[in-house]
DNA sequence: ATTATATATAGATAATAATCTATGTAAGGG
DNA sequence: CCCTTACATAGATTATTATCTATATATAAT
């Protein structure tokens, strides 16, 4: 199995949930801490420690640590990486250069 | 909770699986039958149903029966959509127009 | 009619994940 | 040194999902 299908959909898994979703769309707005971002779910602090552990595993988030607040900012190069992958994944050229040649050569194209 | 988010969601869920990004590229060299892409994968024949079950609720992928065989294509239009969301979401403007309008601004932005 | 082929559906199982409560940790204030 | 605050971690529970086997359905061929 091509890698970049494992490493990709593990990046969709975590867009995978609209509460991350979400904090994203904050975090578009700036930097913010994780006291900022539970004020607008009714979730409890460590449910939002897990999604915020998630967006920061996946690169899709950055933190940074100042005295008692965590700092979390988003890292749009990630984001624009899964729109690159999405891109390619969908292209229909000409020479039909999907990333399974193999396949798409293999098979006859009419029936 | 902002309907968009459980909207992309769901679809992003159905990209979070290597074998589902698999079957889209493969579909991105054009229309397949059902047993032409489970050639290409381990998994039984049900499994592939699930799939392609899932890929057409979610808006990504049409199929077109003709006698015995199914075939099945890309809807790029949705796949546009997920990267237009994707761009909306993560888009930092000067007035700060994310879609939680109420929580940047309410927010002081420095400490 | 019977058989073969292509695909879907039903139901079970195992793995994953979202959430909670309880607790730990680390930093600052008095 | 003790308390508070901000956040993380542990462990349990519940829901979802990917997969399987078994079976149904629909179409074509003989």
């Amino acid at each position: 199995m091509n890698n970049r299908y494992q490493t990709f959909a593990k990046l969709f898994k975590t867009l995978a949930d609209p509460n991350r979703l979400k904090i994203i769309d904050i975090l578009s707005c700036g930097e913010k801490c994780a006291c900022d971002i539970l004020e607008e779910f009714q979730f409890t602090q460590p449910t939002l420690s897990h999604h915020m552990k998630v967006l920061i595993d996946s690169g899709l988030v950055n933190s940074r640590k100042q005295g008692l607040w965590h700092f979390y900012r988003l890292n749009p190069e990630r984001s624009h990486q899964v729109k690159q992958f999405l891109t390619e994944l969908i292209s229909e050229t000409d020479a039909c250069i999907c990333h399974e040649q193999a396949v798409c050569s293999s098979l006859e194209q009419v029936r």
